[in-house]
DNA sequence: TCTCCAACTTGACTATTGTCATGTAAGGGC
DNA sequence: GCCCTTACATGACAATAGTCAAGTTGGAGA
């Protein structure tokens, strides 16, 4: 991607849309953009934050390694979709590692050039508590997630979410390794692709990354519905 | 609570304690303070965020009632501890309910006044964010937990979080009811009957209220312990 | 004081998920 | 082209948690 490409996707990003124009271009200017290779670390929990991190291509997942070894995968993120703000604005560890799982593109903002804008304009502050809302927001829903739902109806919503559309048929690709989709919704690979079996009857249909939907509204109702009413 | 107590427990609040001091004044000039019984809603999942709420006694649950109608409890607060930060600032409806578990008194701080505020000192800002991060942290650990652990770890964590210590004998008064503990743990009351008796082996001894702890670095070592190890 | 209710416990059973083992298939490197 | 690793699927079994149904108990209120 050249560098311009990478400018206009920065732009379109949640952060940067939200923020007044004019600090945008000092933002662009003060940023690193870096590559990473599928797997590569971009931080480790327990890191001092430096940085906010915006990502213009590939996708990153940000995962917690339990006291017993095991992984727990947070959130996964991709163009266009930033995150670290609240930690690097508090210069406090991350709470968590994040690592590309596949080729990624990255804008990195220093925490001070943010800070001494925000010093400036306090409307950014606004702007990035927006960003760190809607993670909060999606945190909550993954927790609600986990709490009421079998895994089988955490894969039904995993796939009404893929899609564009929102009623009828409906085709997508699975925009990652499955080994991660299974983590990021709370369980092993094996039990993933049981759910995927048990999503059939209701006209699911799996194949390598590419899964049909029979029909959505079929598939949300039995999202959504009580687990001890099957 | 006198007003005059209930404004010292309000500054020695977290959100408060972290903003200068000047401006504390203004806040509790400002904020509107109420009492709550047990029960009482404080506001509804998608109710539009008006004020930012500061807990100076009792007990108030967050919680999310799914589309199945499972309630799923978020998180627990209790004196000196605020929630609503990053909603209320953005003027976006809540992701969840609020109610007084138990009789509640509860400070509340207009967004306006806020919002105004932070337009004079941006450093207030960085106040908010560092409370709006301290909510992520204990999410994301939520997360962790509820992905990586057994039932009776949580219970074990649960327990080792209500000590004062951090190492030998400990007596703690659990501090609401097993039913809300066990929906902030993700699991059933029943479940929680179980898992305590399960915690028998690792010197635990509940007795209504009041729990027992024989050596705290034993409980620990269960709680992280990889669960394939028993 | 008595009654009643809700919280809690326990048991039996089921469902769901994890674990381990095995087999298959796809994709990268040579 | 081949090999070899890794992802993925599936079966058998164990562990964990949910469900349903009885109890018990302690406390609020009449």
């Amino acid at each position: 991607m050249s560098h311009e490409a990478q400018k206009i996707v920065a732009r379109q990003s949640l952060l940067l849309r939200s923020l007044p124009e004019q600090h945008v271009d000092t933002l662009l200017r003060q940023a690193v953009w870096r590559q990473y290779d599928r797997g590569e670390t971009i931080f480790l929990q327990e890191e001092e934050a430096k940085a906010v991190h915006v990502v213009l291509a590939g996708w990153v997942k940000l995962f917690r390694i339990s006291p017993t070894g095991a992984e727990a995968v947070v959130s996964v993120f991709t163009r266009g979709e930033s995150f670290g703000e609240a930690v690097a604005l508090r210069n406090v560890p991350y709470p968590v590692s994040a690592e590309a799982v596949s080729p990624c593109e990255i804008m990195h903002i220093p925490s001070p050039v943010l800070l001494s804008l925000m010093k400036q304009d306090p409307e950014i502050c606004v702007s990035i508590l927006a960003a760190t809302f809607t993670h909060l927001h999606s945190l909550v829903a993954q927790l609600e997630q986990l709490k009421a739902q079998t895994g089988a109806q955490r894969v039904a919503e995993f796939l009404l979410n893929l899609c564009d559309s929102d009623a009828g048929q409906c085709e997508v690709e699975l925009p990652y390794d499955k080994m991660l989709i299974a983590g990021r919704l709370g369980m092993k690979p094996e039990s993933l692709s049981r759910a995927f079996s048990r999503l059939k009857p209701v006209g699911v249909r799996i194949n390598r990354n590419h899964a049909e939907i029979a029909d959505m509204d079929v598939l949300r109702n039995y999202a959504e519905s009580d687990p001890s009413e099957k």
